[in-house]
DNA sequence: TTGACATTCAAACGTTTGTTTGATACAAAT
DNA sequence: ATTTGTATCAAACAAACGTTTGAATGTCAA
């Protein structure tokens, strides 16, 4: 294994993504990866053995290292707070996916893969629910268990927890949508909007709670 | 224009939504289309033009009168409550999303129709959007308003609603990961449990109401 | 310098793709 | 019975697809 290899080898991984995640699996030929990546046709099959195996590879050599940065931005964020508490929670889930240590091109790549694998699970579902998804679930119960009510099972606890992530990536990947409604683009000052959208009604719901800290 | 030639239309637009929803536009080829509607390949281009036509009149014929149908039972199930509430409008629009008047299989097809466009729009997330998406949006902020705290823009409500519209998407299309998670089946119960999931988090947010009524 | 191995490359492989064509079948109107 | 218009069909089209091949090139150890 050569230097030059590792090189081209990456360059097809990034481009792979980018075109993956942009068109989906079905609408990117091995064609455009290779001309984009800027080598022989014939490499990604050097490379990967197929077509189905490089995609695949995207979410193990890609997807799944960058989820855990969000994952580990989020513990962090978490841990520097001096009280844990329900608030605390979603604001930091809130800003680990909307705004966190992914560039704002990295974090629409990885929603659109993700939410691809979510519709329609390929090979790559396991990945990801099994290496992130889950493990990630289970981390995020433990921490908001001590200040749920006594009477919530395990069941309302995940599915609050889901409830919370489908904001999550419903901001990230409707991104049409969301702009289409609200009138606003995707900049900075949209993206605070939303994380205070998130953890407030995390919080409070339907407005209850008329924001009465800050 | 024949009987026997409606019937033919018919059948092609029927096969190619199945497949659209299922596999996505780039993975379904015409011939599939075709042979899943017992007709001869030229069917689609002489009825349709082109398979990009084909694509765009499914959501015309198809996705968009199922969507008003939906709109319609969210209405109706309203108008039936004596009183209109918060908590009303959040139980009927859940209860039109994941009960409501279509099939378990439409309903799989309608969400996931959808949630392609919103990952990757194409021409017809403009009919999905201008036809159906931002009216409702609209009825529902006209619905919600009176009931909203005083300082709450328009912006506010409208990223109140979408927060609800995302939950109740994510716990259609997601199922995937729902079971996977919960460890349970997309059956009548579990669907229940999900609307009294969202109606809840739509009140309440992560718990503070223990459940006070019912 | 030679040999062994890894990587790139142009070219071709056999399929499958969306679309077009021209003949045929069928219905209703003249 | 003949004309007219519509719908179906088998067959063919060029283009694009994923993958394979075998020769050329580069790299490093012996």
């Amino acid at each position: 294994m050569n230097k030059k290899d590792q090189v081209t080898r990456e360059r097809i991984l990034n481009e792979a993504e980018v075109l993956f995640a942009k068109n989906g699996y079905d609408a990117v030929s091995v064609r455009e990866i290779t001309t984009a990546a800027r080598c022989n046709l014939a490499a990604v099959n050097y490379h990967f053995g197929n077509k189905q195996k490089l995609y695949l590879e995207v979410f193990r050599a890609r997807w799944v290292p960058r989820a855990r940065r969000v994952q580990a931005y989020f513990r962090e964020s978490l841990a520097s707070q001096d009280t844990v508490s329900t608030s605390a929670v979603a604001q930091a889930l809130a800003e680990a996916f909307l705004k966190g240590p992914l560039s704002d091109d990295e974090r629409q790549r990885q929603s659109q893969l993700m939410t691809r694998e979510l519709i329609q699970p390929t090979e790559a579902f396991e990945l990801l629910a099994g290496e992130v998804l889950r493990p990630f679930f289970k981390e995020l119960a433990d921490t908001l268990r001590p200040f749920m009510p006594k009477g919530l099972g395990n069941e309302g606890l995940m599915l609050n927890i889901l409830s919370m992530f489908s904001m999550v990536i419903y901001f990230n990947f409707a991104r049409a949508v969301v702009s289409r409604i609200t009138g606003r683009d995707y900049d900075a000052a949209f993206k605070d909007r939303l994380v205070e959208q998130i953890v407030e009604f995390s919080l409070n719901g339907l407005g209850k709670g008329e924001k009465e800290g800050a």
